[in-house]
DNA sequence: CTCTTGCGTTAGCGACGGCTTAAATTTGCG
DNA sequence: CGCAAATTTAAGCCGTCGCTAACGCAAGAG
């Protein structure tokens, strides 16, 4: 989820992302939308793969990449969840006064 | 929307706004739950602010914080809508063919 | 008005991130 | 194998980021 979050600070990598929504492209394809080198962008597409955001799929020299909506949903989800669940509210209460009681 | 995907990347600032997130508090009592300086988690709630994803209220010398839940909802709505909107994908396609069109 | 308290702001440092250029890797083809 | 195409990887540049230390500033206390 770090990684997600990360990943989507970037507007470039959001942007690839939209791409590969709802079709499936090739590395050079999805680099011909923009104006930097393919090389950029197989270091953006590499970030998105490690945080689970885009798929991809080899075929001969091609790579093939779509979105994985699954994890946008997911951080859809953590968002929802993650302030105002009543456990995240306890924990962070908990790693206060762990945090007072070992000095400061 | 960019600003608030960024302030969230990191993930201290997250735990900020989660301390925050039910409860109004001043920026000391703020600092007193990391291992950071005052000076750093000023920095972080200046970013929040200028993301709209805190609202400060000065008190005397005191400055109190709280969570700008709205700001969240908004970014929930945008992971929910900006990819698969079609208005979205009509304006990649539309970019896509005017770069094409200017050479490259 | 001075002193203290509570924060913000600035300068500077080390780390990280995105980009380019160039070299390496993988795959297909003759 | 030898070569070309598609893409990743490596090295290096430069801007940004988070942090600390020091200073600056507003507001109440005396």
């Amino acid at each position: 989820m770090d990684a997600a979050l990360k990943a989507l600070a970037e507007p470039r990598r959001r942007e690839i992302l939209r791409i590969v929504w709802n079709r499936e492209l090739a590395a050079s394809e999805i680099a011909s939308h923009f104006d930097v080198t393919r090389s950029a962008i197989s270091q953006h597409l590499s970030v998105l793969r490690q945080a689970d955001l885009v798929a991809e799929r080899r075929e001969g020299t091609h790579r093939y990449y779509r979105a994985r909506t699954e994890t946008v949903a997911e951080l859809r989800a953590f968002l929802d969840d993650y302030w105002t669940s009543g456990l995240g509210r306890l924990r962070v209460a908990a790693e206060a006064a762990e945090r007072k009681k070992r000095g400061r």
